[in-house]
DNA sequence: AGTGTATCCTGCAGGC
DNA sequence: TGCCTGCAGGATACAC
């Protein structure tokens, strides 16, 4: 579910409310959420006060007093919910995981219909090392459409999958690798290496433009996604070729096809992304 | 190195 | 109404 610019609403919707908070209660409901012992979870946050809420690639970054970070992946349908008061008070979680009780009066739930997210402690040097695994930031200042062009030539993969690996670039999902393939006009099997400088410029720009856009409409919710108010986003309507298999091509009017591959589905337009010869 | 497949898990939409 | 199938924004492990 969420991807770069879901991550980044929920980071915005955090910041004013948590740092500064202690964390006084914290319950796992559902372990299997927890990377490691849901326990030495509890220990490792228990007392401790949130100092920054940050984001890295997809995941949340919450840094709390003593070096600690928690760190968060929603996986497809993970929620960070703030009420600032108790438990109880909206917004209200459907799949609870974890409840987090803040000096305040405040509440963070960890909420997750399918639990394919994960939540873990990291001291500095783990979170450090978990960070250098990660691709860069698309929106900072290391991802140049030089660096990307270097980055693709390395690599016989499809496009697709390029975007995806998230050691190549760190925070693209399919929605938004779709979309970035979509308006830079490249087709999603198309072979990483077989891009020249122009269109690798045309990638970059594109990948930026689209997760700007859907941090501007405060991420895409075609189901679950919620920012950390339980609000919507409202990029949904926004997108030109995810999900719209059938749909006419909103540059030539011809129909949007769906492909899958490496078991996800790709939306394309045929006339606007040529198939890559071969 | 890269791909297909399976796995984790739940909910919903659509067909019958 | 109910049953069945397919599908879903992610990440990872496996065999080939």
């Amino acid at each position: 579910m969420p991807e770069l610019p879901e991550a980044e609403t929920i980071a915005r919707g955090l910041r004013p409310h948590l740092p500064g908070r202690r964390i006084l209660e914290v319950e796992v409901l559902r372990p299997d959420v927890i990377v490691g012992s849901a326990p030495a979870f509890v220990a490792s946050l228990s007392g401790r006060s949130v100092e920054g809420v940050g984001r890295r690639g997809k995941n949340l970054v919450l840094e709390v007093t003593g070096g600690g970070r928690l760190v968060v992946n929603l996986g497809m349908t993970g929620r960070l919910l703030f009420a600032s008061g108790p438990p109880s008070t909206k917004p209200d979680p459907t799949h609870p995981g974890v409840r987090i009780r803040t000096s305040g009066g405040g509440t963070l739930w960890y909420d997750d219909a399918r639990r394919f997210g994960r939540l873990q402690v990291m001291d500095t040097p783990s979170y450090r090392g978990w960070s250098r695994t990660l691709g860069p930031e698309p929106l900072g200042r290391r991802f140049t459409a030089e660096a990307l062009h270097a980055g693709l030539a390395a690599s016989r993969s499809p496009l697709r999958s390029w975007l995806l690996d998230q050691r190549k670039v760190a925070g693209v999902g399919n929605i938004y690798a779709v979309e970035a393939l979509f308006l830079a006009g490249l087709h999603p099997r198309r072979q990483a290496r077989s891009v020249d400088r122009t269109d690798a410029s045309r990638l970059h720009r594109e990948v930026r433009r689209v997760l700007r856009q859907a941090i501007r409409y405060r991420g895409t919710t075609l189901r679950d996604y919620r920012d950390a108010s339980g609000s919507s986003g409202e990029n949904a309507p926004r997108l030109a070729a995810y999900g719209r298999e059938g749909l006419p091509c909103n540059r030539c009017g011809t129909p949007i096809e769906r492909i899958v591959f490496s078991n996800r589905s790709a939306f394309l337009c045929p006339r606007c992304q040529p198939e890559p010869a071969g």
